[in-house]
DNA sequence: ATTACTAGACATCGAGTAG
DNA sequence: TCTACTCGATGTCTAGTAA
């Protein structure tokens, strides 16, 4: 049952590989097994793993299956590109291109608990404007938000108040148009294609925004 | 004896991490298993196993041993970096940096040879201009440039002649500031930075080039 | 055709330990 | 301390085969 990550690991790059773009892949557990130079039988036990974990759900199809790639498994492949591209990349600045979006007000309820605020100075450098600029990251950004996602960060200590618990979270320091500014992720956090940021200022009136522009975040290295 | 290219890839990416952008890394087997989360004396094997491919090179030193990786183990871990990014990544054009330089006239001699012009014109739809544009690749595109040579291409069959015998080689399409070139790499080759660029026109007059010249190449995916 | 169970063959692991 | 060998325990494979 000790279960290296090695042979899920493999077996979800094959089965991207071989799914291309598509989001269900059609494929026999011979297929893959001479894809990947093994029996059909350990195919058929990888795929097993990967259901039993998670990383991809299954329909059975008469004579095939078709297998799709969950979120949890995707980030197994995204984690790895991003530990490379840590190794061997030079720091770099990573772009992200998205919309503004009516912010839900939870952000800002949030990030305006003392535990957080005292760790928001001591590490990033500023005290944030009490609410989040919230953006929706365009498709072109995605796997740059799903690099971002899968990377340590700065980390935010969680805490625990009378009345409920605040969890983790993680930042990474950028800018906006020359703002500075933080991105903040939940540090156990499902996938969303919506990023939070904050800064010393109301961006919504620094920058004029008004929901729909286009904003460029520009997050800052090093990664990890 | 059947080795699995797995752990010489989970080792050599381990050691890279430790050992960041140094070129010598200073690791006990103990240090190396403790990271790697198993035991001493499989980090021992598979270090042994990294040598014996040679992935790396290893001088001991008294206590410790001082690794060195190998171009050709950097190279398994930018080809993984590179299947990820085919893998993940949108269509890109990947641009590569470089300075002029003059050729050394093999190149010419080379692409001039029947057996490779038939299937340029086939494989890449034109007839090189018979010379070759070298260029140096700046260091920030050097990690682009392992890239690109640790994947397929456009592949061109060897052929033997009366006298000898002239290796495969690999092309990717592309284009010098708007002029449809191709970029030309052995299909074995050694590390160099020195990138070797055909196209139907002469470069060096169209572009009026002379020694030192800064260009960009943009290489065409899809890289695969 | 498939998937996937069983069971024996085979490979890998690490505790013990030598040098 | 180190590296790395031996060797028994444990894991992981695939041939055979059921469903």
């Amino acid at each position: 049952m000790g279960d290296t990550i090695d042979n899920s690991y493999w077996t979800l790059k094959a089965l991207k590989s071989l799914g291309g773009t598509r989001s269900l892949i059609s494929i026999s557990s011979s297929e893959l097994a001479e894809y990947m130079k093994i029996s059909q039988q350990s195919a058929s036990r990888f795929i097993l793993d990967l259901l039993r974990d998670g990383y991809i759900i299954r329909q059975m199809n008469g004579r095939k299956q078709d297998i799709s790639i969950t979120e949890k498994g995707m980030s197994v492949l995204v984690k790895e590109y991003a530990d490379l591209s840590v190794i061997l990349e030079k720091p770099i600045k990573m772009k992200l291109h998205g919309n503004v979006q009516s912010g839900l007000g939870e952000g800002r309820y949030y990030i305006s608990r003392k535990g957080y605020i005292v760790q928001f100075q001591e590490k990033l450098g500023f005290i944030p404007f009490l609410g989040t600029l919230n953006l929706k990251i365009k498709s072109g950004s995605e796997l740059s938000l799903r690099k971002l996602r899968s990377m340590d960060g700065i980390h935010i200590d969680g805490f625990v108040t009378d009345d409920r618990t605040y969890g983790p979270v993680k930042t990474f320091l950028g800018n906006i148009n020359g703002i500075k500014c933080a991105v903040i992720f939940p540090e156990r956090s499902v996938y969303s294609d919506v990023l939070e940021v904050i800064s010393v200022e109301f961006l919504r009136d620094s920058l004029s925004l008004k929901d729909g522009d286009e904003l460029l975040v520009e997050v800052e290295g090093p990664f990890n």
